[in-house]
DNA sequence: CATTGTCCCTGGAAGC
DNA sequence: TGCTTCCAGGGACAAT
């Protein structure tokens, strides 16, 4: 599942393979992918066009073109960007050919993933909240995100429009190393919690990146190898293992139709 | 606005 | 073995 040490991932694999690189083609395998935009107005848009840069803006990978217009992807839960790809792949949806033979598949097994295709790319990740490896991101600003919010923190932390980029994986990583219960609401974390969210945060997504992402499920770098975060994950998919700090059996709850991951004795709700 | 619930989508796992 | 049902979850959207 792609979130931002995986997106991050492929963002700086991708980089120096396609920067600058011209396209010459481009097959919509799956209309879906597109979303509301003709396939024809999507290949005629992107063809002729040189990539001038790649950026990652919460989970959405971003593509600069020389036209002026943007190519936006997200990866949702299956999706990968593969690099010249051997053989064919059974879930390959949109493929992007260019000038020197090489060529970038979008696959993604569960048919979730977005691609868009703008002039302006704030339409589409402009209500993002803040990055959080950023050094804008400080436990000062957290707490203001957070002050008065009665939701469940780890809710929040899923939010795109407070913080960008993190997931369920990272989410309860984080909360396990800050010791906080994913139930807490919001606004009721004392600032000793809010500073040792605000720094595990940081470290289980740098160490995440560190280890080039987590292959849980599908993800793939471009090159097809996968990552390791996932070895050290300490409650995520977890369940009834043992905490690795106390022996506590790992619990898992259903919170906004997202499995939790996380210690009771380790994550008092009180 | 804040919060909560539903839906999309597919293949692997579980149950019968 | 083979069929059916459930589940995973990011984010758009609707409902409250």
């Amino acid at each position: 599942m792609p979130e931002l040490p995986e997106v991050e991932t492929i963002k700086n694999e991708l980089l120096p393979l396609i920067i600058g690189r011209r396209i010459t083609d481009v097959t919509v395998v799956d209309t879906k992918a597109t979303q509301k935009l003709p396939s024809q107005e999507f290949r005629s848009g992107l063809i002729g066009q040189s990539i001038i840069s790649l950026e990652r803006r919460g989970k959405y990978l971003i593509f600069h073109l020389s036209g002026g217009r943007v190519l936006i992807i997200h990866l949702r839960m299956t999706g990968s960007l593969l690099f010249d790809p051997e053989g064919k792949d059974k879930y390959a949806r949109i493929i992007l050919r260019f000038e020197d033979g090489h060529s970038m598949v979008f696959t993604d097994r569960r048919r979730l993933g977005v691609v868009y295709l703008t002039e302006d790319e704030n339409q589409v990740v402009g209500r993002l909240g803040i990055e959080p490896l950023n050094s804008s991101f400080t436990a000062a600003e957290l707490a203001k995100r957070l002050k008065g919010r009665t939701a469940p923190i780890k809710a929040l932390l899923l939010d795109q429009s407070i913080i960008a980029g993190l997931g369920n994986m990272y989410a309860d990583e984080a909360l396990f190393a800050a010791r906080i219960h994913p139930l807490k609401r919001g606004g009721e974390l004392s600032s000793a919690e809010i500073k040792r969210l605000h720094r595990s945060i940081i470290e289980i997504l740098s160490r995440a990146i560190e280890n080039k992402g987590a292959s849980v499920d599908t993800y793939k770098r471009p090159d097809g190898g996968l990552g390791t975060a996932h070895n050290e994950f300490k409650v995520a998919h977890r369940l009834g293992e043992k905490c690795p700090v106390c022996g506590t059996p790992i619990e898992r709850i259903v919170i906004r139709n997202r499995g939790s991951y996380f210690c009771p004795k380790c994550q008092r709700l009180r």
